[in-house]
DNA sequence: ATTATAATATATCAATATGATATACTATAC
DNA sequence: GTATAGTATATCATATTGATATATTATAAT
């Protein structure tokens, strides 16, 4: 039981709020998950096709469209592993940050080849910060509404917290390098 | 040009500072490069096993040692190689946070066990930061004694000012919860 | 002196995940 | 009417993890 799939977990969490396609979960990892959390095409229709072989979600063909379009819901047994693997202890929580593994390294090519690669982070930060503000906003004037939200706002939270820190240090960052180069 | 191997830039990044063995590399990976980067042995000897291959770096045996000790260093290729990669744009940062992810899903299984989650997280934050706080020191104690230092202080005062954002994100998401639950 | 334990060191492999690509349909904008 | 963007599924080579195997050496305990 030890050994759950983070992949069957994050879509087996989708489908107990709603039934999707393959490509529905993909466009939730790309905005609501984004900030803590991705997966790429090649994890999520294996491991759907899995979960329906293994009992944890139907699929059913979408009548209403022409197109080739597989709706999967998730079954009570599905629920039921998806909650058992919620209360197991986190595993692993992981930050894998290209932008500081170039920094660490940045003695080999000097302060302004850094500079850029903070300011790139910088802008990045900059430009999605904007949304997780809004869904802040959003969820804020909904929370009554599901009980859901609460905890969406939490992981929005975080995100707004965590990125306000990045830009912060971004600015200090840039600050010392210039301070040392001068 | 354009599909450098991470793994491959990492090892090469250590070697540019000393000659060590896949073992060492590893132990850097656990240590200095936790807070932003990590490896596997099954990456990291299959790729110097092929960075030897490209001539990127060399192996030797060490002489001093009866062990089967192998020593990698780096070659003015894998130098170069290095150089060519640091000031390359930054592909992707990554943060994957399996907390986040059980916090989303959290009104499946109510506040008690969210604040668990959280309170995991807080504990695994709060026994790294002394290290991270130690190295500050350590490092603005010796920053003139070598340029490098300048970098290795960026990265360490990012890892700070982030886990002492997620330290506060805890305190206040528990606030939160604890609110909601009344 | 002997034994147990922790640390050093390399290597392999099944299970997974990524990122890129292929294919094709549908809605919309011009 | 036709180009473009978006919707939708699928596959695959390559890369990575996490676990495991094996063996040596240093240190601590008895």
């Amino acid at each position: 039981m030890a050994n759950e799939k983070k992949i069957d977990c994050v879509i087996l969490g989708l489908l107990s709020h709603e039934e999707l396609t393959g490509y529905e979960i993909k466009k939730r990892m790309d905005t609501s998950l984004k900030y803590f959390w991705n997966a790429s095409y090649g994890s999520i229709y294996p491991a759907l096709n899995d979960l329906v072989n293994r009992g944890l979600a139907t699929r059913r063909e979408d009548g209403k469209s022409k197109r080739n379009k597989l709706i999967y819901s998730i079954t009570d047994e599905g629920r039921h592993y998806l909650k058992k693997w919620l209360i197991l202890p986190v595993e692993k929580d992981e930050f894998r940050c290209e932008t500081l593994l170039k920094l660490f390294f940045g003695n080999e090519q000097g302060a302004e080849h850094a500079i850029s690669h903070i300011e790139a982070f910088e802008r990045k930060i900059a430009k999605e910060l904007p949304y997780l503000l809004r869904a802040e906003e959003t969820l804020n004037a909904c929370l009554e509404e599901d009980t859901s939200h609460i905890y969406y706002l939490l992981t929005v939270e975080f995100g707004i917290k965590t990125y306000q820190t990045y830009l912060e240090w971004c600015k200090e960052a840039k600050e010392f390098l210039k301070e040392q180069r001068a």
